[in-house]
DNA sequence: GTCTATATACAGATAGAC
DNA sequence: GTCTATCTGTATATAGAC
C-alpha cells in the first residue's frame, strides 16, 4: 500500500480547525509519512506525493520541515488527549475505578497511533525540545493526574492510606505500562490479547490496593 | 564539540573482539553519530569523518549503512547487558533485595548511553525489526528474569505470596520505570537526584511487599 | 586496505508562469 | 495559491590509483 504510483487526494479523515482545506490534506499527509519513516528519513517530496500537492504549494502552508514535523505533533497530541473525567469515576467501587483507569490508560497508549507518535517524538526529542513536554503534558500527566485526583479522594473517603497521590499514580500506571508497551514499541509483540490486559488490570489493582491498604 | 573541524583519530575507548583497529574506530564513530543524529539523520560522511578514515574504507569494513547500524546496536546492547548474579542478592534480606535490584535497574536504564540507545531502537523498530528483540532479550528481559528468580526462591520460602513470579517482576520494575524513564526519554526532565530515586524505591518496594505479602 | 575523486540520486527549498 | 522546473547541497555508494 502507498507504493510510489500516482497520488490521490485522501478524505478519509479530516484534521479540524484550518483555515484551507489543503492545508490539512497537507498535514494528514505529513502525519503518515512522519509516523511510517522518521522524521529524518522522511522527504518534503514524498509527503507532497502524499498530499497530492506540489512541494511549491506545500511551502506555502508550512515554513519548512522542521515547523511541519511540529504542526503534525501538536496536532496529535492534541487529538489523542482524552481524560476520564471524575464524574465517571466517583459512583464506582474502588477497585473497578482503578479497572477503569486502567483500561482507559493501555487503549490510549496501546493504540498504533500512540505507538507512532511515541516513537518520533522519542526519537527527535533532542532536537525538538519543546515537542517532548507538549506529548508529555498531553498524555502521560493527565492521566497521572486525574488517577492522582481520584486516589486522593479515595484516601480521604478513607479507603486508602496513600501519602503520595500522584507518585502512587505513577506506579499503578507503571505496573501497567511495563507488561506490554516496551514490547509494543520495540516491535517485538503486537497488540495483547484482551485477556493478557484482563490479567495484568486484575494484578496491579490488587498490588496497589493492597499496597496501600488501610491500617 | 564535534564541530565539522578536522577529525581526530580517537582512543578513548576501545571496542574490543575485532579484527581490526580501524574496524573499533568504526564502530565507536559510527556509535556516537547514529546516537546523536538518529539513524536517518545520520550520514556516512559524519561517520568517516569522525572515525578519521576515508568513506571507501569505511565501506571496505561494512557493507553499507544498515548493516553498520545494526552492528553497532549488537555491539551497545551485549556492552550494556549486566545481570546482578542470583549469589549477590540470596544472603539479603527481602527488602534490601529489592532495593538492590531496583538501584541497579534504574542505574542502567538512567544512564546517558541506555537512553541514546533506547531512542534509536524505538525510532527504527519498525525497519530494523530484529533490533528490538534483541535490546528487549539483552536488557529488560534479563534484569525481569533474575528479579522473578528471586521472587520466586523468596516465594518458596515463605516470604511473599507471588502466584506469578515473571508477573511480579514487570510490576517491580514498571513502577520504578514510570517515575523517570519516560520524562528522561522525552528530554522533558535530566537525570534524576539520588534522593528521588531512593524515595521511588522504596515506595516500590514498599507496594510490591505489601501487594504480595502471605496470608 | 586505504586513499582521492567521482558517479548518481535525491534532499530541502525557491523562481517564475498562470 | 498552485503549478512546473530548477537551484544547490548532500546523500549513499563506488572506481581506480597507490
Amino acid at each position: 500500500m502507498a507504493k510510489a504510483g500516482v497520488a490521490v487526494a485522501r478524505r478519509e479523515e479530516v484534521v479540524a480547525g484550518l483555515p484551507s482545506p489543503k492545508a490539512g490534506q497537507i498535514l494528514l499527509a505529513a502525519r503518515k509519512v512522519f509516523m511510517r519513516d522518521g522524521y529524518g528519513s522522511a522527504s518534503m517530496d514524498a509527503i507532497a506525493r502524499e498530499a497530492a500537492v506540489s512541494k511549491a504549494t506545500l511551502y506555502a502552508h508550512f515554513s519548512g520541515k522542521e515547523a511541519l514535523f511540529a504542526a503534525v505533533i501538536r496536532e496529535r497530541c492534541q487529538h489523542l488527549t482524552r481524560s476520564l473525567s471524575p464524574a465517571e469515576l466517583e459512583p464506582l467501587e474502588l477497585a473497578e475505578a482503578l479497572r477503569r483507569v486502567g483500561r482507559h490508560f493501555l487503549d490510549l497508549i496501546l493504540s498504533p497511533e500512540a505507538v507512532a507518535i511515541y516513537r518520533v517524538v522519542v526519537a527527535e526529542a533532542p532536537r525538538f525540545k519543546e515537542l517532548g513536554r507538549v506529548f508529555y503534558e498531553s498524555g502521560p500527566m493527565q492521566v497521572k493526574r486525574s488517577l492522582a485526583d481520584y486516589l486522593a479522594a479515595a484516601a480521604r473517603r478513607g479507603l486508602l492510606a496513600v501519602p503520595e497521590p500522584y507518585l502512587a499514580a505513577e506506579q499503578f500506571v507503571g505496573m501497567l505500562q511495563s507488561h506490554f508497551h516496551l514490547m509494543r514499541v520495540l516491535g517485538v509483540a503486537g497488540r495483547p490479547s484482551d485477556a493478557q490486559i484482563a490479567q495484568a488490570i486484575e494484578l496491579a489493582v490488587r498490588v496497589l490496593t493492597r499496597g496501600y491498604a488501610v491500617g
